[in-house]
RNA sequence: GGAGAGGUGGCAGAGUGGUCGAAUGCGGCGGUUUGCUAAACCGUUGUACUGGGGUAAACCCGGUACCGGGGGUUCGAAUCCCCCCCUCUCCGCCA
């Protein structure tokens, strides 16, 4: 959510940012409607005022005083509800349209309509030429009996899948190696509900607006998370921090669920988009100043960067385009493993900084040294999400025999390993 | 699932219809005292919105709202009524 008053002051700057974002907003309405409201407002304040200063005459008065005054007030009484329910009447259309009111993407967002205009910043690592025919991830996982999708598709539908041996041994493994590396770099490992309520999720900017992806729960209030970012970031919500405290790294451990609803044929094969996934997720919550929240930005994009370098993994990193680029986030950076099955990059990481749009919806402030109340910056990214990690992971470490090289940094959390060969 | 208790300021904890944004204690901040520290003493200390003064800052003076959330009664609600949420205790069930 952004500022009601900057969108008054600003709201040209509003709508540049709904074109760029190709989000539809109406930025005049939401103006004119505050403006009424704030009229409204105003003059129930001095009826309210009105009201206080001569209901504490009442306790000295006489009976007969008393009776009058009372018949008296009833008259402001009954305008002071009106002006209420003038504004109880109007307030949904304002919270809607606020709640839709996109964040102002940075000047250095490109400007494009979808993900086929992100702009690529670099590349990292060379995909790998084989001197064979290579197989995909699913031929792999099923030969090497890691991976089985038909028959978790015949006890949880499509998009479900189970693992197996070395499969599941290999998910934890590069889980544990990643959170591990996030807590050597100074992030709080946190392992969180699921389960959440919708206050974290309107907070946290999926709701409104992202209905359709999330999983909720019909019998009783709550909703399934889509990434550990939801119950992280407002983990601290509603409270006041000192600002000794910031930056607060913290690294979220969860599994994730997704309807990936509209999603009907696409990416079917195998295991890249699947409805539960478990994911590892960096969080900082930091200053409002939008020089540090860029500083942390680089650093959590940084750690993604270390860690697939560490798994012998090729990747780009791409500046997410406007029209790409989500409600919330301020900019976006998306990091895509090289996936020979795909012959292409596939996006594994998402790394985004909000300025204060989720701390805003959640009431996460700090003290400065000022003694001045601000809303804290809030960003994200991925640290590693399994299992789509293990397509790249299997199908780049794959040998001629059929046979996977567990790349170095994860042998110690398998058991001191180097390969994953066929069964028997 | 059943029975009961309770949710008040950073924390603890009073307050059962008006003079309560809310006693008191702790903590925090400023000061006095002190060779230094501690102790003691004095003062100060919520958030949001809003009107005015001031340089759009600091700051000053007013107003409104907020005592888990929502609704109701009333001229007036932290206080009474209804619904919901959460926490705790006991019983049941289960890991």
């Amino acid at each position: 959510m952004l500022d009601p008053k900057f969108i008054r002051e600003n709201p040209d700057v509003v709508k540049d940012a709904c074109r760029k974002k190709r989000i539809d907003v109406d930025v005049d309405r939401l103006v004119a409607l505050d403006g009424e409201m704030r009229d409204i407002r105003r003059k129930l304040e001095t009826l309210k005022a009105e009201q206080n200063a001569r209901s504490k005459q009442m306790p000295s008065l006489s009976a007969e005083g008393k009776a009058a005054l009372r018949a008296e007030l009833k008259v402001l009484s009954d305008q002071v509800s009106e002006g209420q329910n003038a504004l109880k009447a109007l307030e949904p259309e304002l919270e809607g349209l606020l709640l839709r009111v996109p964040n102002i993407p940075a000047p250095e967002v490109p400007d494009g309509k979808d993900d086929t205009e992100n702009v690529e910043l670099r590349k990292v690592g060379t995909p790998r030429v084989f001197e064979f025919t290579p197989k995909d991830h699913v031929e792999l996982g099923t030969s090497l009996d890691l991976l089985d999708t038909e028959r978790a598709a015949k006890i949880a539908g499509s998009r479900s899948y189970f693992l197996k041996n070395e499969g599941a041994l290999l998910e934890l493994a590069v889980l544990r190696f990643a959170l591990d590396h996030m807590v050597a770099s100074g992030f709080t490992p946190m392992i969180v509900p699921h389960i959440v309520n919708e206050d974290a999720m309107r907070g946290t900017a999926y709701l409104p607006g992202g209905e359709e992806q999330a999983y909720q729960l019909t019998r009783d209030d709550g909703w399934l998370i889509g990434t550990s970012e939801v119950p992280v970031t407002a983990y601290h919500s509603g409270e006041i921090l000192n600002a000794s405290q910031l930056p607060i790294r913290m690294a979220g451990w969860s599994s994730c669920y997704r309807r990936e609803a509209g999603t009907y044929g696409k990416d079917t094969r195998g295991i890249y988009r699947i409805h539960q996934f478990m994911k590892v997720e960096q969080v900082i919550l930091c200053r409002n100043d939008a020089e540090e929240s860029r500083k942390y930005h680089a650093e959590i994009l940084g750690h993604a960067e270390t860690i697939l370098q560490k798994l012998e993994l090729p990747y780009r990193v791409v500046n997410v385009c406007g029209g790409d680029l989500g409600r919330p986030q301020v900019q976006k950076f998306d990091v895509e493993t090289w996936m020979p099955s795909r012959n292409g990059y596939g996006e594994t990481h998402s790394a985004s900084r909000f300025h204060d749009f989720q701390a805003r919806r959640l009431g996460l402030r700090y003290r400065d040294e000022n003694g001045d109340v601000k809303f804290c910056h809030t960003l994200n990214n991925t640290v590693i999400a399994s299992p789509r990690i293990l397509i790249p992971l299997l199908e780049n470490h794959q040998n001629a025999d059929g046979s996977v090289t567990i790349p170095e940094c994860l042998r110690p959390y398998m058991n001191g390993r180097t390969k994953i060969g066929p069964k028997g």
